[in-house]
DNA sequence: ACGCTGACTTGAA
DNA sequence: CTTCAAGCCAGCG
């Protein structure tokens, strides 16, 4: 497995409502967790992409909503989530363990 | 072609 | 406890 656009494409689709992961799990996922940044840069390019990418879906391991700033609006990314159920408190998921998704184990 | 940048993570100091 | 550097590698000027 390597990691490319629609590889991390296809895993960000398959994150059930209402559940995160994070972008070193799917890093993790190809075996690379020091690659996590280029996670994130193809996140980057989900844009217009279709089937569409669920990329609020997928944050940084703690929880905070570090790329809400590429989904246009200030609060989009939160309102998405929140939307979704999850309850995000100053830009971090609450009980960020418990809405967990690990493509590692979920997709094994 | 070269260097810088970044939606990240980890381990060491 | 916080701070820092390194590894990742595709775009862009």
């Amino acid at each position: 497995m390597k990691i490319s656009q629609e590889n991390i494409f296809e895993i960000v689709r398959k994150i059930p409502k209402g559940r995160v992961t994070s972008y070193g799990a799917i890093a993790k996922y190809f075996g690379t967790v020091r690659s996590a940044r280029m996670v994130g840069w193809i996140m980057n390019t989900a844009h217009g992409y279709s089937p569409y990418v669920p990329a609020h879906r997928v944050v940084n391991r703690n929880g905070l909503l570090t790329g809400k700033a590429h989904f246009g609006g200030e609060n989009t990314m939160k309102e998405l989530l929140e939307s979704e159920g999850i309850v995000i408190i100053n830009d971090k998921i609450v009980n960020f363990e418990a809405v967990f998704w690990n493509p590692i184990e979920e997709l094994k």
